[in-house]
DNA sequence: AAATATTAGTGAACAGTGTTTACTTTCTGA
DNA sequence: TCAGAAAGTAAACACTGTTCACTAATATTT
């Protein structure tokens, strides 16, 4: 998968790079990005703190990796969903389910995906442009189901495939960040009795599927 | 509104409390809580770091109160709309609206709010009780509502009013997040034509409530 | 093979952070 | 007036990410 690199010496540093990387990716799904410090991280493996900066400009960019990674997981399952030749309506509504699941499999990895562009002010320009993101890749897939669906029926044509996918994704997002940061949730207090969380997240889909289908003119 | 105290000593303390908080919020609104450094604050103040330590337990103390009363905000605005006798489905549709309008004009505080209690595995046992938040309190407004609409005839019967708030809640959320994160939403790129974010929050708003009118058993 | 240039790796420091402790000053209630 | 409480502080502790000057090992070139 991975194009083979040439000299062994690059071979060997990107075997440390690699390294590094996973030895963050174990601390940063226990404890998010403010547990994980770089001298913590090079004690681990051994390093001396200021060795990880010969392979990361910055913390950021490290994490920026893992963000990138986690993302293309995400992107991989709802992708595999897509492509199923189950009935379209189903097969939406499994894409939305797929989505809050995997995301929220590795809370502080979707919470820092979205935090990490955050609200600071500076310019998206730095972005590697949404379009060529992990992100934006799954954006299109959800993009494309929608098209799916207007062309076979199950949607009125007057939706904007664009739009209504921004709105689907909105909903989704929430779901998940609504269980990665109340970890009981759909209970809203510990020890609330509710329905299953798997329950919860398919109704969600259905509700969002549902609107969409409702819609007219 | 605030219970008169009743000693000088406690009115001034109170007083330089207020000041703290006020010099605080200023900051937040603009930095977020990294941005916001007690030594910072300290010398905005004319004060010396450790002082904050007299008024505050902690760093995280001071900024959930500002957490609290920008909720505060939210659930007037909410309850607001609400309250007004305009016909149910525009009214269930504006209270969305003005949760995301509101959440999304003080980005920082939105974002912390939630971030807060946040991914760390810490219990729960520590919060207020959720139903004693404002944050609670605006849940039941939506609540409120929802039940409303099961007794107007707006929405079927079988609709649990709890269930439902709780995935209405998810949505709006998820595109206050969204809006938040994404500065430019529902733009994708910097300099990409689309929906204004007003219309795009009501055409999402409309969205969820049609969900809702669609659910059939 | 020898000399040179590049890279890997480090210890120590810089500039921050939240927080605590010991200490002084100021105020207040009896 | 005088003891006790509260307000306020300087200095330190234990962290953080990051940079710099330096050495040691490895590649490259002559």
């Amino acid at each position: 998968m991975t194009a083979n690199v040439s000299s062994p010496a690059e071979r060997r540093r990107h075997k440390i790079r690699a390294r590094i990387l996973s030895a963050a990716e174990h601390v940063f799904a226990r404890e998010g990005a403010e547990g994980l410090s770089i001298r913590k991280l090079a004690e681990n493996i051994d390093y001396s703190p200021a060795a990880i900066y010969k392979y990361f400009k910055s913390k950021d960019e490290l994490v920026d990796e893992l963000k990138e990674t986690f993302f293309e997981l995400i992107l991989e399952n709802v992708h595999r969903i897509a492509d199923q030749s189950t009935p379209f309506a189903a097969r939406a509504r499994d894409c939305v389910a797929t989505y809050v699941r995997v995301a929220t499999e590795k809370p502080h990895h979707y919470a820092a995906a979205f935090a990490g562009e955050a609200t600071s002010e500076g310019p998206v320009e730095n972005e590697p442009g949404f379009e060529l993101s992990k992100k934006g890749a799954a954006f299109n897939v959800l993009r494309g189901m929608i098209q799916e669906g207007v062309e076979i029926g199950a949607f009125r044509s007057e939706i904007d495939p664009s739009l209504a996918a921004k709105s689907i994704w909105a909903s989704m997002h929430g779901l998940a960040m609504m269980i990665v940061h109340i970890p009981s949730f759909p209970a809203l207090k510990p020890a609330q009795e509710t329905m299953s969380r798997e329950d919860f997240i398919l109704f969600h889909a259905d509700q969002v599927v549902r609107g969409m289908e409702a819609y007219h003119g």
